[in-house]
DNA sequence: GGCAACAAACAAACCGATTGGTCTGCAAGT
DNA sequence: ACTTGCAGACCAATCGGTTTGTTTGTTGCC
């Protein structure tokens, strides 16, 4: 019930263009939406709930995403599109290798622990799960997140780190932070990752110090090859 | 256990203890239930369907099980019980740090890597949303998991591993291996996480070895490398 | 500028398909 | 006989999607 009266009329202009209408009703749903999925999941997330917790009917929400599937499909579509701009806007500034992990690290706790991982994880979940025909959401969302790996790989590159082991380290590093992000859900303890985060970059600095002190025939292309690749340990 | 043939019609045997009948058909149902979880999840899941899988009526389930809810309890506690049970069993002989990393991971991959961690994270993601009264079903699991990871625990401190630096190692590998089997959701490459998991194996050891050459008290950065360790947020 | 015709945005009732749980009844076991 | 195991019909609730109708903005014609 939108308060139409003749007093002042809180926020929405007295008369307003169609696209204006389409555009702030696709918002205020899909934001909704985005809330209903965090907190009850896929499964959960009742059509209804959503109009009405975007302030519309039904009818609204058909109107515009024809079916569930499709409201979460553009659920998935806007929120990830979101976090790819923002992370693609993200400068990348010269920095040491150690410096670059901690800011990957930081980044990609951001991401992980945030709900929207969770909500993610779940989709990925479901749509394991029923045959759904095509997996559109794995590739909105894988769509995302490659390009911001390939940030950080590069940033690691240009930090001094050899291409593979780059690659590699940042596989590792993103897995961390993602187990851990899961293991919360069971078991949440801060101070504990704080010093796994700390303990981690240790890591990386005692192993790349082994690259240093025995280096493989570093020509430009397979350097250090033998360390982290096919070849014997 | 007692090999019954056949699957569907019950009326096999002429005549069985009514304990008998009862666990057999306790077990017929947890176990169609186990599969239908890991195929279609929690919300998936259909009582009628388990039942049927099972080789009886939705009445017999109804008998043994009065809820939906109540079966998943009953399958978590069936399922992680084996599990736990499983794992307690594991003689714990003495290694290398070395091949209590690989042992941990191989064993870790077996567990996350399972359609039991998928239904087990899934019931985690759905327990989470929907306000369920008592999360039995995390406790249930962390219950099972937590002497596993004692073990393993012990298994790197005979191993000649610091105490301290045993935890956070644990954590840390049971981190990556999760961590890559959510990854596994999105993108599978085999090869790639069999090269990571030499990596880090590799890491460990490099690691361990800063360790032995400055023995400290290693609160603050154990060993000072030339990489600049960068006091940002 | 006004106004009719049209289209888009929206609301709400409605419907069909599920689905979890109940209820009645029969059979097997004690 | 009496209890327990089990089958299958039944029911109420739920939910996604459809349909119908009303409101709001747009456009072309005067």
């Amino acid at each position: 019930m939108t308060a139409n009266p003749p007093v002042i009329p809180p926020a929405a202009s007295p008369r307003r263009t169609q696209a204006e209408r389409t555009e702030d009703t696709r918002h205020r749903i899909l934001d909704a939406a985005v809330g209903l999925l965090g907190e009850r999941g896929y499964a959960g997330l009742r059509t209804a709930d959503v109009a009405s917790a975007a302030g519309h009917s039904k009818g609204a929400l058909t109107h515009h995403f024809p079916s569930k599937d499709a409201l979460v499909v553009a659920v998935v579509a806007h929120v990830f599109q979101r976090a790819g701009e923002l992370a693609q806007s993200r400068a990348r500034r010269p920095m040491t290798v150690d410096a670059a992990i901690t800011a990957l690290m930081a980044d990609s706790q951001e991401f992980f622990f945030s709900e929207l991982f969770l909500i993610a994880l779940d989709l990925a979940i479901q749509g394991r799960l029923q045959d759904s025909p095509d997996d559109t959401l794995a590739q909105l969302s894988a769509a995302t997140r490659l390009p911001v790996e390939a940030h950080w790989r590069q940033a690691l590159v240009d930090a001094g780190v050899p291409e593979p082991v780059a690659d590699d380290l940042l596989w590792l590093t993103l897995s961390i932070v993602r187990g851990l992000a899961v293991r919360r859900l069971w078991q949440h303890d801060a101070p504990r990752f704080k010093r796994l985060f700390r303990l981690w970059r240790q890591m990386v600095a005692a192993y790349l110090a082994t690259l240093v002190s025995a280096p493989a025939p570093a020509r430009r292309r397979a350097a250090s090859r033998s360390q982290a690749h096919g070849g014997a340990a």
